[in-house]
Order: structure tokens, then C-alpha cells, then sequence
DNA sequence: TTGCTTGCAAAGGATTTGCAACATG
DNA sequence: CATGTTGCAAATCCTTTGCAAGCAA
């Protein structure tokens, strides 16, 4: 709905290929990479193009659909951004596990940070790393 | 010092090069690419390799001198880590401009998050992006 | 029909790696 | 002398782009 409203807004056109990526990446609950989502469809038709991938993750981004996530390890992941609020990431250094948190306290105090630097703060990207509980037991206990 | 014992403490050697690439990058006070470090030291030696630039960085994360810096632009940047205590970074979607900033406040809200997840904090990367004062007059003047 | 889209393969940019020559401890 | 280290070039990884053929409006 959205995004065939974007395209129809920008001239853009609706393809099989668009809508096939699109509700591939809907359905997932996950953060993905263009290469993950690229696996996924590709099962549905072989014969989809890994550029396509690519563009469209670019499309829903302009789109307002998805928004970048970036752990620093070399790769873009993507997630929904469309009736999916802002939210900061936890990132266990043990497992990989993630979780989604917001601090409004945090949030306020961010934008108080900016504005006392002079800045109107449009954005922000937070990501907090430490070990998981799991990991912590498994820590103590050694290597086995 | 610190270095040299980094290097002493792994069986590593103490080369000219390391040398050369370390002081360059003390000297700075602005984060930098490796590419950007190679083009300093290269004046001074211009039989320098690339490949040392990126390898000796490596080193300084592991030996705790430096701190990778990822702005999602696709270049990793570095800033000294020894003597310059942690902090965060206030960007400029406008000019590029870039702030160091602290609140001890989020810090210790941060921790409680983590915590209040089962997380044991180990560190954080938090990017405030926004317009600076000149770039908010600049477009309010709308482009000429 | 017009011109946006596609898949392919080649190109790109940043970083890493294999290797033979070299230098340090 | 044994090994770590270097510069070079090639390789890698992820992502983007050029292009001719294909397809939506």
C-alpha cells in the first residue's frame, strides 16, 4: 500500500520482483542483510537478480519502509520501520543475541545534549554491547 | 612505552614503520581513515605500504591505543584511545562537523538498561546526528 | 510506445592476504 | 639465525553500475 503508493508518486513502477522483495522482507522479524534477503527470495523465483535485491532495499529506504542498522562488522542490515518505532540495540559480545530497548529519559537527555552544542538533533543511533546472562555463566565456568 | 611493551609482551618487533605510523597517528587530533594515515606517513617515508598502515591500526585496537569510529559511510576511522577518555560523538548531517560529547547521565542510564535486560555492560558507540546552527541558518535561507 | 526495470557481469571502494625479500631480537 | 615484518599485488567482501533486453503504464 505504501510502497506501491511511493512509486506510484515517483513514477516508479510496480514489478513482481518489487513485490516479491517487499514481502519477503515483511515477513521477517528479524535485522537483514541484502544478501540474506537475497537467499530468501531466491527460492521463490530463481531467477531474481541479486542487484534487484540491492535496489529495492534502497527503494524502501527512500520509501520509509526500512531503516539501516550497522553493527560495525562490514555489513548493512535493514529492518521495518513502518509501524515499527525507533528503538536502540543491545548487542550480547558473546552469543550475538540483540535486543531492541528505548530509554525515553535517554532519548530527552539526547536531544538536551545537542541543543546545548547548538544542534537540532534530526537522529540518533545507539548501541549498547555487553554479555548476556547466558554468556556470563558461561564465562565463569571457563573453557571447558 | 605503552606500545613497546604491547609489542615486547607478544613477541612482536619493533620496526621503524610501527614507529612511523604510531607517532603519525598520536600527533592527530581529528579521527582518521587508514588511508588517510597512510597519505601523512608516506611523506615521510614514501616506501611505505598501505598494507602496514591497515596492519599497524590493528595493532593499536589490540594493544588499547585506538578506537574505531564508524560514521555507516563505509570507512572506518581511529581516534586515540590512551589519555582520551571515552566519549561520543555529535555529528552534523549538514557539514560534516563533529563534536566529542559525554553525559554522565545517559552513561549511567545505559548501564541500567543493559542491566534491567540481564546484560552486563561493556561498552557503548552512541552517534547524536543533527544540524549545526550555521547549517539551520543556511537553510532557512534556502539555497540561492 | 516510452522509459523505468531487470539480470548479468563487470566495476568499485575499502580492507585483507599470500608471498618472497628483509630486518629485528 | 629463527621469526616476525614489509611492500607489492592479487584477492576478498560487500555493494554499485553499465548495458542490452524486457516489461509496466
Amino acid at each position: 500500500m505504501i510502497f506501491q503508493k511511493y512509486l506510484a508518486k515517483h513514477d516508479l513502477r510496480d514489478t513482481p520482483q518489487r513485490e516479491l522483495i517487499l514481502d519477503a522482507f515483511l515477513t521477517l522479524e528479524e535485522h537483514i542483510s541484502a544478501e540474506q534477503l537475497y537467499d530468501i527470495v531466491k527460492r521463490q523465483d530463481p531467477s531474481i537478480g541479486q542487484a534487484t535485491v540491492y535496489r529495492v532495499l534502497k527503494l524502501l529506504m527512500e520509501a520509509e519502509l526500512a531503516r539501516e542498522i550497522d553493527f560495525g562488522d562490514g555489513v548493512i542490515r535493514y529492518e521495518h520501520k513502518y509501524n515499527h518505532p525507533h528503538h536502540d540495540h543491545l548487542v550480547c559480545r558473546g552469543c550475538g543475541k540483540m535486543l531492541e530497548v528505548v530509554d525515553p529519559v535517554i532519548e530527552e537527555l539526547q536531544k538536551r545534549v545537542a541543543e546545548s552544542h547548538g544542534f537540532k538533533l534530526t537522529d540518533h543511533e545507539m548501541y549498547l554491547y555487553g554479555l548476556c546472562e547466558d554468556c556470563r555463566r558461561k564465562k565463569s565456568a571457563g573453557p571447558q
